[in-house]
RNA sequence: GGGCGAUUAGCUCAGCAGGAUAGAGCGUUGGCCUCCGAAGCCAAAGGUCAUGGGUUCAAAUCCCAUAUCGCCCUCCA
C-alpha cells in the first residue's frame, strides 16, 4: 500500500511539473507514515513540507497542487486531505481495503515473501567461536541474529549461504591439546600444576576421561609431540561435532564450515601477502610484514606477519574475505561480536585493498548478553571455565523462547536474558503472547469446522461485511508485512519482526474480546472465518522467520 | 589519554534519511469469564527524550560541547 501510495505522489509531482504549477525538481525520498490519530488519514506524507524550501512556495500550496494532479486508477481513495502544516492524509476506502486480502489468501505461505534480492549471492558468516569449547549463552545472541537475517534475506530473494569459520589453525589449538594432554597425566595420578593459560573448563577433563579409556594402550607408546597432536585433533573434532549439535537443536544449519587450515594450503596466504605487497599496500621492518591500514583510515597500521615469521589472524582473515568473493558471493555479512568494533576499520581497510566495493560487506555487531536469573546476576567467568552453555538454556527455556527474546532488541544495544523470566509461561514472557494468538485461532477454526463451517477461501465470502474499525486496522497490520520484511531485509533489522508480531497479536487479542467470530450470521460468520485465517497466516509466517513454531495449541 | 557506542516512563527497551498530542512490554491501581482458548481484554496513573548550546517553519531524531556508563586501544584470536 505504501508502494502505491509513494507511486502515486511521484506521478502527481511529475503531473504537477507539466503543468507548470511546480517548478522542476529532484525528486526527494517519498515517506509514507501511518499517523497515531485515525483523523490524519491511514497514511501520510510530508512531502510538500519537503519541497517547500526548493520551491520557494506555502507547502499547503504545493500539497493542493499535488493532490489535484492525483490519479487515482485504481480507486483506492476515499479521500485525500491537506492538513496542518502541509501534510497529505489518505484516507483508503473500505472496499479496496478489503480485497488486498485476497493476496494473503492466493500466496499463503509465501505472503511476505519478495523479489527484492533478485537471486543476488549473499554469504552470511556467524558464531564462528573456536573449537575450543562448547557455545556458550554469549555465542547464542550472534547465532539467532545471524540465522535470522539468514532467514530474511532468503524470504527477499537473496541466494543465501550460512557459514561458520573455524579458527583451527592459531596458537590456541595447541593450548587447546595441551589442556587435554594436562588432564590425562592427572588422571592417571601424576601430580602436575594445571597451567592458567590452559582452559579451565569441566569439558577438558570429560574429553580426557574419553580418550584414556578409548586409547588406554594408545596412550603409552606416543610421543610426546605427536602425543599433543594427536589430542589436539581428537579434542577439536570432538567439540566442534558438539558445537554443531547444538546448533541443530537451536534450529541452525550452516551450509558451509570453512576451515581457517585451507587459507594456508597452497601457501594461500603468502601469496595473496605478496600480491598486497606488490601493489604497495605492505611494508617491511626488520622481519615483520606491516599492512598500511591508515591509507583506508584506520588509526595505525596493523603487522600482517610477525617478527617469528608467522602470519597474524588478520592476515588470514584478509584471504579469508579474498576467498569469499572468489566464491562468487556479491555480499558478504560478517556477524561479529561487538568487542571487536575496534577491528572493523582494518577489515574495510583489506576489502578495499582487494579492490573491493566497501558495500560488499556488511558487518553486523551484536552486543553482549547480560544473564540473569530472577533479576540477578549469573556469575560467569572464562578464566575458570565456569559458564552458562546454549544446551543448558536451550535445555531450560526451550528453543523458541531463547530465538525470540535475542530478536527482541536491536542487535546494537545491550541485552538483558532472565532465565526464569524466558522459562516462565505468563504474561510475562512475550513469545507466548504470539503463539497463543495463534493457537487461539487455530482453535477458532477447529471449532468453526466443528460446527459445519468450511474455512472460506477470498471468493468465497462477502468481504464487505468485514466494516469495522478493528476489522479496518487488522488488515492494515497485515498489509504491512510485506513491507516489514522488505525494511528488516534492507537494515539487516531483525528485531523489527518481533514488535510487528507483538503488534499483530495485540491487534487481533483485541478484536476477538470484543467480536464474536462464530456467530448466527452465516454471511458475517463466513468472513470472519476468513480474515481470522489470513491473522494466522501472517503470525504463521512471521514466527517461521525467526526460527520460532507456530503452535496449533498450547 | 585516544577511538567507538549508549543515555527516552519505576524497570527493560522501540522510535532516529527532522514532522501533527513521544510509544510498547513488564510492574502499579481498578474493572471484564452462564458466550469461539483469561497464556487474553478494557481503563488509569506514570516523561524536562542525560545536560547546555546550535542549525530551521519544525529536533528524541542533525551538529558542537559537557557529564555518566559500557566496549576497544596485542606482533591474541
Amino acid at each position: 500500500m505504501k508502494k502505491k501510495l509513494t507511486q502515486l505522489l511521484k506521478e502527481a509531482i511529475h503531473h504537477g511539473i507539466e503543468k507548470g504549477e511546480l517548478k522542476n525538481c529532484e525528486v526527494p525520498f517519498i515517506e509514507i507514515e501511518s499517523p497515531r490519530e485515525n483523523a490524519h488519514g491511514d497514511y501520510a506524507s510530508n512531502i510538500a513540507m519537503m519541497l517547500a524550501s526548493g520551491q520557494k512556495k506555502n507547502p499547503r500550496k504545493i500539497a493542493e497542487s499535488i493532490v489535484n494532479s492525483i490519479e487515482d486508477r485504481e480507486e483506492m481513495l476515499e479521500s485525500v486531505e491537506i492538513a496542518g502544516p502541509g501534510f497529505i492524509n489518505f484516507f483508503i476506502n473500505q472496499k479496496f481495503w478489503t480485497t488486498l486480502l485476497k493476496e494473503v489468501d492466493d500466496l499463503a505461505g509465501r505472503y511476505g515473501t519478495s523479489d527484492l534480492g533478485r537471486g543476488e549471492k549473499v554469504q552470511v558468516e556467524f558464531v564462528s567461536a573456536n573449537p575450543t569449547g562448547p557455545l556458550h549463552i554469549g555465542h547464542a545472541r550472534g547465532a539467532v541474529v545471524g540465522d535470522v537475517i539468514a532467514r530474511i534475506l532468503e524470504t527477499s530473494g537473496y541466494k543465501v549461504s550460512r557459514e561458520y569459520y573455524i579458527n583451527d589453525a592459531g596458537n590456541q589449538m595447541n593450548t587447546l591439546g595441551k589442556s587435554v594432554y594436562y588432564r590425562i597425566l592427572e588422571l592417571s595420578g601424576e601430580k602436575v600444576d594445571f597451567p592458567p593459560e590452559c582452559y579451565q573448563g569441566e569439558y577438558i577433563i570429560d574429553l580426557a576421561k574419553k580418550i584414556q579409556i578409548k586409547y588406554e594402550k594408545e596412550l603409552d607408546k606416543k610421543e610426546c609431540d605427536d602425543l599433543t597432536s594427536f589430542l589436539t585433533e581428537y579434542a577439536s573434532s570432538s567439540i566442534l561435532a558438539g558445537i554443531k549439535d547444538d546448533l541443530r537443536a537451536f534450529g541452525i544449519i550452516f551450509d558451509c564450515y570453512f576451515s581457517e587450515k585451507e587459507l594456508y594450503k597452497n601457501n594461500g596466504v603468502r601469496k595473496l601477502l605478496e600480491d598486497l605487497r606488490e601493489a604497495g599496500f605492505i611494508y617491511k621492518e626488520g622481519e615483520t610484514l606491516w599492512f598500511r591500514t591508515t591509507d583506508f583510515g584506520d588509526e595505525k597500521d596493523r603487522v600482517v606477519v610477525r617478527e617469528n615469521g608467522e602470519p597474524t589472524y588478520f592476515a588470514a582473515d584478509i584471504e579469508y574475505h579474498k576467498n569469499k568473493f572468489d566464491r562468487g558471493f556479491d555480499r558478504v555479512i560478517d556477524i561479529w561480536g561487538a568487542d571487536h568494533h575496534g577491528y572493523i576499520p582494518r577489515m574495510y581497510a583489506g576489502i578495499k585493498a582487494l579492490g573491493k566495493d566497501t558495500q560488499c560487506l556488511n558487518i553486523i555487531l551484536v552486543q553482549l548478553v547480560n544473564l540473569l536469573r530472577d533479576g540477578l546476576p549469573v556469575a560467569m567467568s572464562t578464566r575458570t571455565g565456569e559458564f552458562v552453555t546454549l544446551k543448558e538454556v536451550i535445555d531450560e527455556v526451550g528453543k523458541d523462547a531463547a530465538r525470540y527474546n535475542f530478536l527482541m532488541r536491536r542487535s546494537n544495544s545491550h541485552l538483558d536474558f532472565d532465565l526464569e523470566l524466558a522459562k516462565r509461561q505468563s504474561n510475562e514472557n512475550p513469545v507466548y503472547y504470539v503463539q497463543y494468538a495463534h493457537a487461539r485461532i487455530k482453535s477458532i477454526l477447529r471449532m468453526a469446522e466443528e460446527r459445519g463451517f468450511a474455512i472460506p477461501s477470498y471468493s468465497e465470502v462477502d468481504i464487505s461485511l468485514l466494516d469495522l474499525e478493528e476489522e479496518r486496522t487488522l488488515v492494515k497490520v497485515i498489509n504491512g508485512f510485506p513491507e516489514l520484511i522488505e525494511a528488516s531485509a534492507r537494515t539487516l533489522e531483525p528485531h523489527r519482526i518481533p514488535f510487528y508480531t507483538n503488534d499483530l497479536a495485540s491487534v487481533f487479542h483485541s478484536y476477538y474480546n470484543k467480536n464474536r467470530v462464530i456467530s448466527d450470521n452465516m454471511e458475517l460468520t463466513k468472513a470472519r472465518l476468513f480474515l481470522v485465517k489470513t491473522v494466522g497466516i501472517v503470525l504463521k509466517n512471521a514466527l517461521g522467520i525467526l526460527g520460532v513454531s507456530a503452535p496449533e495449541r498450547m
